[in-house]
DNA sequence: TGTTGTGAACCCTTTCACAGCA
DNA sequence: TGCTGTGAAAGGGTTCACAACA
């Protein structure tokens, strides 16, 4: 796998520890020289972030620590364990300013800057993907759709024109994608990853059921809808085993 | 939290019914009640499973842990360890038979019988994953493609019949759907989430990018593209940041 | 000999309780 | 008074080293 930081180098901007430093009140956003957010904390981010943008939407201006958490689906002070890993962004008594966090929030996850997005594949998943609305939405930006079928090659999906995969070197180039979606077969997803990473890309999201083999250097999450289903199976088939056994006890 | 669980014994499968079990030997595969395997071993289980059915393609018979534990991404204590919730099913000194193990973990996960799956939800989305191959091979049939717009209500996507989401309860009674996927657009996913809930669906596994609130009973997995992406997103930049420090070192 | 299975140490995550502050 | 921010405790997960054993 190509993530597990392992290494702890010390360079992280200087040590301000923010250890009782009142005075540094909000960073100027921008840089945001922020420290090491805790891997199981920064899988939250998002939703929060989306929970957040929603209120922004309803017109919801400020929140407390219980009503974010309840709409993110974590208790109180999980949540505030998290945010505090980005800074002190409430105010004691009051809660939490929407718009403010909100930033915060993205600006800790780098979506001040918009990431450009190739879609290498160009099935039903590739098409859901490339029409997903979240993406341009937010920080994401679908620069480019490849595919290896002749018969797709050149066809049009939104703003987007399908490019052969063959070329993916050049589209990847011409087009500064700097993240990669494989949305292909398992047969060719790792034959393509040695691809993208040649070219440069070291962020990639993975929809093939392949465990794909990287540098460390490169970030590469799964996405994979029969490890979840195979989850769920578990869960199912031991609660369904619990109500047996409870109805063989209560029989007995 | 004031459960018994006597710390555990030895073995992991105990608790036969009894009903005539032979005694010592290989278990049958079967209901096997196992217990409780821990949820940060249960996620890496599909990925084994997957694996290990690959290499059974191949026609490979034998594997150590090192093998599988580097073909699966992860190291070979904590692959070992894993196993080691499920039972002993290694021989020390050669490996583990891959037939064999395959079909351990796919007990363990209740992949026995076949789950029926309902998707709602008719877009790319969804029909990508009713046509997804990994489906129906591993213990999951999909019964049921459902939407809520008439222009493809009717339509016939490889075996199905897209049904209206309107008469979702109907369908799902009738197909026994015991699995449902959410495939729907963010502001319907809660709405429909309460219908397969109340038609006494236990299992969901949502794409919709929203929070969903569900009885305890009730299992919800979630895949959020969005999400995934953002996670990317914050390792990019961080490297990026620590580049540049890195530069700024050097050049002073 | 070679590899599995596992107690124990270590490390990360979550929870708790309350100090700190508007 | 009310809610945030955070040390400290509790709880899991990962790693390690090695005993067990074909």
């Amino acid at each position: 796998m190509a993530s597990e930081d392992a290494r702890s180098r010390r360079t992280a901007l200087e040590r301000d520890t923010g250890n009782g430093s009142k005075s540094a009140g909000a960073p100027p956003a921008g840089a945001a020289a922020q420290r090491h957010i805790p891997p199981a904390s920064l899988d939250r981010l998002p939703v929060y972030l989306r929970v957040l943008t929603a209120m922004l939407g309803d017109g919801i201006e400020r929140v407390s620590s219980d009503e974010l958490a309840e709409a993110a689906g974590v208790n109180s002070p999980k949540l505030r364990k998290d945010l505090s890993y980005l800074g002190s962004y409430g105010t004691r008594g009051v809660g939490y300013d929407v718009a403010y966090l909100s930033g915060q929030i993205s600006a800790a996850l780098g979506l001040t800057l918009t990431w450009r997005v190739a879609i290498v594949g160009a099935g039903n998943l590739g098409r859901a993907l490339a029409g997903y609305p979240g993406f341009g939405s937010r920080g994401f930006e679908v620069v480019a759709l490849l595919d290896a079928d002749p018969m797709v090659i050149g066809q049009e999906v939104g703003w987007l024109r399908i490019s052969p995969v063959d070329s993916l070197e050049a589209v990847l180039a011409k087009t500064r994608a700097n993240m990669a979606v494989l949305a292909v077969p398992a047969e060719v997803a790792q034959d393509l990853c040695d691809r993208l990473v040649e070219s440069g890309i070291t962020s990639i999201l993975n929809f093939a059921p392949v465990v794909l083999q990287a540098p460390d250097d490169v970030q590469i999450r799964k996405v994979d809808m029969a490890t979840e289903l195979q989850i769920l199976a578990y869960h199912a088939q031991r609660s369904q085993a619990l109500r047996i056994a409870e109805r063989a006890r209560l029989a007995r």
